[in-house]
DNA sequence: GGTGCATCCTGTAGCAACTACAGGAGCAAG
DNA sequence: CTTGCTCCTGTAGTTGCTACAGGATGCACC
Protein backbone atom coordinates (compact mmCIF):
# COMPACT_ATOMS: atom_id res chain seq x y z
CA UNK A 1 0.00 0.00 0.00
CA UNK A 2 1.50 3.38 -0.71
CA UNK A 3 0.76 5.93 1.23
CA UNK A 4 2.15 9.63 0.03
CA UNK A 5 2.65 11.99 2.59
CA UNK A 6 2.74 15.37 0.48
CA UNK A 7 2.42 17.83 3.51
CA UNK A 8 6.12 19.03 2.18
CA UNK A 9 7.12 16.46 -0.11
CA UNK A 10 5.40 17.92 -3.36
CA UNK A 11 2.31 16.74 -5.61
CA UNK A 12 2.97 15.14 -9.21
CA UNK A 13 0.54 16.35 -11.89
CA UNK A 14 -1.97 13.26 -11.65
CA UNK A 15 -2.43 14.06 -7.36
CA UNK A 16 -2.38 18.33 -8.19
CA UNK A 17 -5.39 16.64 -10.55
CA UNK A 18 -7.27 14.46 -7.67
CA UNK A 19 -7.24 17.13 -5.56
CA UNK A 20 -8.45 19.74 -7.76
CA UNK A 21 -10.75 17.80 -10.07
CA UNK A 22 -8.66 19.84 -12.69
CA UNK A 23 -7.73 17.97 -16.00
CA UNK A 24 -3.90 16.98 -16.32
CA UNK A 25 -4.17 18.30 -19.41
CA UNK A 26 -6.13 21.50 -18.50
CA UNK A 27 -3.17 21.98 -15.78
CA UNK A 28 -0.44 22.32 -18.58
CA UNK A 29 -2.74 24.33 -20.46
CA UNK A 30 -3.17 26.71 -17.19
CA UNK A 31 0.76 26.38 -17.42
CA UNK A 32 1.20 27.72 -21.12
CA UNK A 33 -0.63 30.26 -20.62
CA UNK A 34 0.58 31.81 -17.40
CA UNK A 35 -2.36 31.16 -15.15
CA UNK A 36 -0.14 28.89 -12.72
CA UNK A 37 3.77 29.48 -11.68
CA UNK A 38 6.20 27.67 -13.01
CA UNK A 39 6.88 24.74 -10.74
CA UNK A 40 10.10 22.98 -10.10
CA UNK A 41 11.25 19.78 -11.62
CA UNK A 42 12.34 16.40 -10.21
CA UNK A 43 15.73 15.27 -11.89
CA UNK A 44 13.96 13.85 -14.89
CA UNK A 45 11.85 16.53 -16.19
CA UNK A 46 8.56 15.99 -14.08
CA UNK A 47 6.91 18.59 -12.45
CA UNK A 48 6.66 19.11 -8.54
CA UNK A 49 3.68 21.13 -7.26
CA UNK A 50 3.62 22.47 -3.66
CA UNK A 51 0.42 23.79 -1.66
CA UNK A 52 0.64 27.13 -2.76
CA UNK A 53 0.17 25.36 -6.69
CA UNK A 54 -2.88 23.71 -4.94
CA UNK A 55 -4.46 27.21 -3.34
CA UNK A 56 -4.29 28.96 -6.67
CA UNK A 57 -5.41 25.98 -8.80
CA UNK A 58 -8.26 25.47 -6.64
CA UNK A 59 -9.13 28.85 -6.58
CA UNK A 60 -9.02 28.96 -10.39
CA UNK A 61 -10.79 25.77 -10.26
CA UNK A 62 -13.77 27.63 -8.44
CA UNK A 63 -13.84 30.38 -9.84
CA UNK A 64 -14.37 28.94 -13.24
CA UNK A 65 -17.39 27.17 -11.75
CA UNK A 66 -18.46 30.49 -11.22
CA UNK A 67 -18.42 31.60 -14.56
CA UNK A 68 -15.44 33.63 -14.21
CA UNK A 69 -13.59 33.98 -17.58
CA UNK A 70 -9.76 33.05 -17.05
CA UNK A 71 -8.83 36.60 -17.60
CA UNK A 72 -11.32 37.73 -14.74
CA UNK A 73 -9.26 35.60 -12.82
CA UNK A 74 -6.20 36.83 -13.65
CA UNK A 75 -7.00 39.79 -12.64
CA UNK A 76 -8.77 38.79 -9.28
CA UNK A 77 -5.70 36.72 -8.30
CA UNK A 78 -3.41 39.80 -9.10
CA UNK A 79 -5.83 41.81 -6.78
CA UNK A 80 -5.32 39.07 -3.89
CA UNK A 81 -1.71 39.10 -4.28
CA UNK A 82 1.02 41.21 -2.91
CA UNK A 83 -0.70 44.55 -2.09
CA UNK A 84 -3.72 43.24 -1.52
CA UNK A 85 -5.59 46.87 -0.61
CA UNK A 86 -7.84 46.34 -3.82
CA UNK A 87 -11.37 45.41 -2.50
CA UNK A 88 -12.79 47.68 -4.29
CA UNK A 89 -11.62 46.74 -7.57
CA UNK A 90 -12.25 43.03 -6.35
CA UNK A 91 -15.74 44.13 -6.01
CA UNK A 92 -16.19 45.70 -9.30
CA UNK A 93 -14.81 42.86 -11.54
CA UNK A 94 -17.72 40.60 -9.21
CA UNK A 95 -19.95 42.79 -9.85
CA UNK A 96 -19.90 43.58 -13.14
CA UNK A 97 -19.92 39.54 -13.57
CA UNK A 98 -23.22 39.47 -11.95
CA UNK A 99 -24.54 42.15 -14.18
CA UNK A 100 -23.76 39.78 -17.15
CA UNK A 101 -25.23 37.00 -15.54
CA UNK A 102 -28.06 38.74 -14.69
CA UNK A 103 -28.63 39.70 -18.11
CA UNK A 104 -27.81 36.03 -19.74
CA UNK A 105 -30.44 34.67 -17.49
CA UNK A 106 -32.92 37.81 -18.79
CA UNK A 107 -32.39 36.45 -22.27
CA UNK A 108 -32.57 32.80 -21.25
CA UNK A 109 -36.07 33.33 -19.55
CA UNK A 110 -37.51 35.13 -22.58
CA UNK A 111 -35.89 32.04 -25.08
CA UNK A 112 -37.57 29.44 -22.22
CA UNK A 113 -40.79 31.42 -22.47
CA UNK A 114 -40.82 31.62 -26.64
CA UNK A 115 -39.83 27.54 -26.79
CA UNK A 116 -42.43 26.77 -24.24
CA UNK A 117 -45.02 28.14 -25.47
CA UNK A 118 -44.63 26.78 -28.80
CA UNK A 119 -44.08 23.42 -27.95
CA UNK A 120 -46.96 23.15 -26.36
CA UNK A 121 -48.75 24.23 -29.49
CA UNK A 122 -47.23 21.12 -30.63
CA UNK A 123 -49.90 18.24 -31.27
CA UNK A 124 -47.03 15.96 -32.19
CA UNK A 125 -48.68 14.43 -35.04
CA UNK A 126 -47.66 14.77 -38.57
CA UNK A 127 -49.29 17.81 -39.72
CA UNK A 128 -48.71 20.56 -42.38
CA UNK A 129 -47.96 23.40 -40.08
CA UNK A 130 -45.10 22.56 -37.47
CA UNK A 131 -44.88 25.35 -35.06
CA UNK A 132 -41.61 25.36 -33.86
CA UNK A 133 -40.73 25.33 -37.34
CA UNK A 134 -43.09 27.96 -38.23
CA UNK A 135 -41.51 30.19 -35.30
CA UNK A 136 -38.28 30.19 -36.55
CA UNK A 137 -39.62 31.00 -39.85
CA UNK A 138 -41.60 34.10 -39.18
CA UNK A 139 -39.05 36.57 -41.30
CA UNK A 140 -40.47 38.19 -44.24
CA UNK A 141 -38.79 39.85 -46.78
CA UNK A 142 -40.13 42.52 -49.05
CA UNK A 143 -40.21 41.32 -52.84
CA UNK A 144 -40.35 44.69 -54.52
CA UNK A 145 -37.34 47.11 -53.47
CA UNK A 146 -34.30 46.47 -51.50
CA UNK A 147 -31.39 48.63 -50.69
CA UNK A 148 -31.10 52.62 -49.29
CA UNK A 149 -34.02 54.10 -50.77
CA UNK B 1 -29.63 56.79 -56.09
CA UNK B 2 -29.17 53.48 -56.46
CA UNK B 3 -31.99 51.18 -56.28
CA UNK B 4 -31.76 47.40 -56.36
CA UNK B 5 -34.60 45.66 -57.13
CA UNK B 6 -34.05 41.74 -56.19
CA UNK B 7 -36.88 40.25 -56.20
CA UNK B 8 -35.62 38.03 -59.50
CA UNK B 9 -32.14 39.58 -59.60
CA UNK B 10 -30.34 38.16 -56.81
CA UNK B 11 -28.36 39.31 -54.18
CA UNK B 12 -24.40 39.84 -53.67
CA UNK B 13 -23.00 38.54 -50.30
CA UNK B 14 -23.03 42.09 -48.51
CA UNK B 15 -26.96 42.88 -49.05
CA UNK B 16 -27.92 38.88 -47.84
CA UNK B 17 -25.55 40.24 -45.20
CA UNK B 18 -27.73 43.38 -44.32
CA UNK B 19 -31.26 42.08 -44.80
CA UNK B 20 -29.97 39.09 -42.17
CA UNK B 21 -27.92 40.38 -40.36
CA UNK B 22 -25.35 37.79 -40.91
CA UNK B 23 -21.91 38.83 -40.92
CA UNK B 24 -20.14 38.75 -44.86
CA UNK B 25 -17.66 36.36 -42.90
CA UNK B 26 -20.14 33.93 -41.12
CA UNK B 27 -22.24 33.73 -44.41
CA UNK B 28 -18.86 32.30 -46.32
CA UNK B 29 -18.18 30.10 -43.06
CA UNK B 30 -21.56 28.73 -42.97
CA UNK B 31 -21.53 27.77 -46.98
CA UNK B 32 -17.97 26.20 -46.06
CA UNK B 33 -19.40 23.65 -43.42
CA UNK B 34 -22.45 23.30 -45.56
CA UNK B 35 -24.99 24.82 -43.28
CA UNK B 36 -26.25 27.20 -46.58
CA UNK B 37 -26.48 25.68 -50.01
CA UNK B 38 -23.74 26.51 -52.63
CA UNK B 39 -24.86 29.52 -54.42
CA UNK B 40 -24.63 30.30 -58.29
CA UNK B 41 -21.87 32.36 -59.41
CA UNK B 42 -21.03 35.86 -61.69
CA UNK B 43 -18.69 35.35 -64.52
CA UNK B 44 -16.54 36.85 -62.52
CA UNK B 45 -16.74 34.77 -59.71
CA UNK B 46 -18.76 36.42 -56.92
CA UNK B 47 -22.39 34.60 -55.29
CA UNK B 48 -25.71 35.21 -56.07
CA UNK B 49 -28.30 34.68 -53.79
CA UNK B 50 -31.98 34.43 -54.23
CA UNK B 51 -34.78 34.11 -52.10
CA UNK B 52 -34.41 30.61 -51.36
CA UNK B 53 -31.08 31.41 -49.63
CA UNK B 54 -32.36 34.33 -47.85
CA UNK B 55 -34.90 31.87 -46.46
CA UNK B 56 -32.52 29.72 -45.11
CA UNK B 57 -29.83 32.21 -43.72
CA UNK B 58 -32.60 33.90 -41.47
CA UNK B 59 -33.91 31.00 -40.41
CA UNK B 60 -30.65 30.34 -39.21
CA UNK B 61 -30.08 33.56 -38.06
CA UNK B 62 -32.98 33.13 -35.78
CA UNK B 63 -32.64 29.76 -34.63
CA UNK B 64 -28.90 30.51 -33.16
CA UNK B 65 -30.59 33.71 -31.30
CA UNK B 66 -32.57 30.92 -29.69
CA UNK B 67 -29.18 29.08 -28.74
CA UNK B 68 -30.24 26.18 -30.96
CA UNK B 69 -26.58 24.90 -32.24
CA UNK B 70 -25.70 24.43 -35.90
CA UNK B 71 -25.94 20.60 -36.08
CA UNK B 72 -29.75 21.51 -34.54
CA UNK B 73 -30.35 23.69 -37.03
CA UNK B 74 -28.89 20.80 -39.40
CA UNK B 75 -31.67 18.67 -38.10
CA UNK B 76 -34.77 21.23 -38.32
CA UNK B 77 -34.03 22.33 -41.69
CA UNK B 78 -33.52 18.57 -42.78
CA UNK B 79 -36.72 17.88 -40.93
CA UNK B 80 -38.65 20.99 -42.17
CA UNK B 81 -37.47 19.40 -45.89
CA UNK B 82 -38.91 17.34 -48.63
CA UNK B 83 -40.74 15.03 -46.46
CA UNK B 84 -41.64 17.42 -43.55
CA UNK B 85 -43.57 14.40 -41.87
CA UNK B 86 -41.96 14.49 -38.76
CA UNK B 87 -43.24 16.89 -36.45
CA UNK B 88 -42.53 15.10 -33.21
CA UNK B 89 -39.25 15.03 -34.10
CA UNK B 90 -39.14 18.56 -34.56
CA UNK B 91 -40.83 19.03 -31.53
CA UNK B 92 -37.99 16.58 -29.53
CA UNK B 93 -35.33 18.76 -30.44
CA UNK B 94 -36.72 21.77 -29.09
CA UNK B 95 -38.02 20.15 -26.03
CA UNK B 96 -34.65 18.90 -25.68
CA UNK B 97 -33.32 22.30 -26.09
CA UNK B 98 -36.03 23.57 -23.96
CA UNK B 99 -34.28 21.39 -20.85
CA UNK B 100 -30.88 22.98 -21.40
CA UNK B 101 -31.92 26.28 -21.77
CA UNK B 102 -33.77 25.72 -18.10
CA UNK B 103 -30.59 23.71 -16.90
CA UNK B 104 -28.97 26.57 -17.49
CA UNK B 105 -30.81 29.14 -15.95
CA UNK B 106 -31.13 26.88 -12.69
CA UNK B 107 -27.59 27.12 -13.09
CA UNK B 108 -27.08 30.61 -13.54
CA UNK B 109 -29.68 32.03 -10.88
CA UNK B 110 -27.49 29.55 -7.82
CA UNK B 111 -24.16 31.63 -9.35
CA UNK B 112 -26.16 34.97 -9.33
CA UNK B 113 -27.47 34.23 -5.52
CA UNK B 114 -23.91 33.17 -4.14
CA UNK B 115 -22.48 35.98 -5.96
CA UNK B 116 -25.04 38.90 -5.12
CA UNK B 117 -25.13 37.76 -1.41
CA UNK B 118 -21.12 38.07 -1.61
CA UNK B 119 -20.97 41.33 -3.33
CA UNK B 120 -23.10 42.70 -0.62
CA UNK B 121 -21.31 42.24 2.19
CA UNK B 122 -18.43 44.11 0.59
CA UNK B 123 -17.82 47.68 2.22
CA UNK B 124 -15.66 48.24 -0.87
CA UNK B 125 -13.40 50.36 1.44
CA UNK B 126 -9.48 48.48 1.83
CA UNK B 127 -9.95 45.34 4.36
CA UNK B 128 -7.90 42.89 5.14
CA UNK B 129 -9.90 40.31 4.43
CA UNK B 130 -12.28 40.69 0.85
CA UNK B 131 -15.54 38.43 1.32
CA UNK B 132 -15.20 37.65 -2.71
CA UNK B 133 -11.62 36.29 -2.92
CA UNK B 134 -12.91 34.21 0.12
CA UNK B 135 -15.79 32.86 -1.03
CA UNK B 136 -13.28 31.23 -4.16
CA UNK B 137 -10.52 30.55 -1.62
CA UNK B 138 -12.63 28.41 0.29
CA UNK B 139 -10.84 24.92 -0.85
CA UNK B 140 -9.80 23.16 2.77
CA UNK B 141 -7.06 20.27 2.48
CA UNK B 142 -5.31 18.24 4.85
CA UNK B 143 -1.63 18.57 5.21
CA UNK B 144 -0.93 15.23 6.61
CA UNK B 145 -2.08 12.24 4.04
CA UNK B 146 -2.77 12.74 0.53
CA UNK B 147 -3.33 9.11 -1.95
CA UNK B 148 -5.77 5.89 -1.19
CA UNK B 149 -5.24 5.61 2.78
C1' DG C 1 20.21 -5.75 -12.45
C1' DG C 2 16.28 -6.36 -15.32
C1' DT C 3 11.23 -6.05 -16.50
C1' DG C 4 6.85 -4.29 -16.65
C1' DC C 5 3.59 -0.86 -16.10
C1' DA C 6 1.71 3.48 -14.52
C1' DT C 7 2.65 8.03 -14.86
C1' DC C 8 4.63 11.65 -16.96
C1' DC C 9 6.74 14.52 -20.90
C1' DT C 10 6.40 17.60 -25.40
C1' DG C 11 4.09 18.97 -29.33
C1' DT C 12 0.42 19.22 -32.25
C1' DA C 13 -4.30 19.20 -33.71
C1' DG C 14 -9.13 19.22 -32.75
C1' DC C 15 -13.85 21.14 -30.82
C1' DA C 16 -17.79 25.31 -31.46
C1' DA C 17 -18.88 29.23 -33.88
C1' DC C 18 -17.22 32.49 -35.44
C1' DT C 19 -13.91 36.82 -36.51
C1' DA C 20 -10.04 39.11 -38.64
C1' DC C 21 -6.84 39.80 -41.45
C1' DA C 22 -3.61 39.73 -46.06
C1' DG C 23 -3.32 40.21 -50.64
C1' DG C 24 -5.58 40.32 -54.71
C1' DA C 25 -9.57 40.74 -58.30
C1' DG C 26 -14.22 42.53 -60.08
C1' DC C 27 -17.07 46.19 -61.31
C1' DA C 28 -19.58 50.56 -61.74
C1' DA C 29 -19.45 55.63 -61.83
C1' DG C 30 -17.24 59.78 -63.24
C1' DC D 1 -8.93 55.04 -67.15
C1' DT D 2 -8.87 55.79 -62.55
C1' DT D 3 -11.04 55.71 -58.10
C1' DG D 4 -13.09 53.25 -54.62
C1' DC D 5 -16.15 49.97 -53.02
C1' DT D 6 -17.34 45.27 -52.89
C1' DC D 7 -15.97 40.83 -53.28
C1' DC D 8 -12.64 36.70 -53.60
C1' DT D 9 -9.53 32.87 -51.31
C1' DG D 10 -6.87 31.27 -47.72
C1' DT D 11 -5.10 31.30 -43.35
C1' DA D 12 -4.80 32.28 -38.54
C1' DG D 13 -6.78 33.97 -34.26
C1' DT D 14 -10.38 33.72 -30.40
C1' DT D 15 -11.89 30.88 -25.55
C1' DG D 16 -11.21 27.07 -22.72
C1' DC D 17 -10.19 23.29 -23.01
C1' DT D 18 -9.55 18.00 -24.74
C1' DA D 19 -7.26 14.27 -27.28
C1' DC D 20 -4.03 12.20 -29.24
C1' DA D 21 1.09 10.41 -30.83
C1' DG D 22 5.33 8.96 -29.61
C1' DG D 23 8.48 8.83 -26.30
C1' DA D 24 10.85 9.20 -21.34
C1' DT D 25 10.68 8.45 -16.24
C1' DG D 26 10.01 6.22 -11.93
C1' DC D 27 9.04 2.66 -9.00
C1' DA D 28 7.63 -1.93 -7.37
C1' DC D 29 8.78 -6.55 -7.82
C1' DC D 30 11.67 -10.63 -8.95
Amino acid sequence: MRVITTSRAGLPIGELSKLTGVNIETIRYYERIKMLPLPPRTAGGRRVYDRSHLRILAFVRRSRELGFSLDEIRELIRLGGPEKASCREVREIAAHHLDDIRAKIGDLRKLELLLAETVAQCTGTAALVCPVLDILDIQRVPDTQIGPG
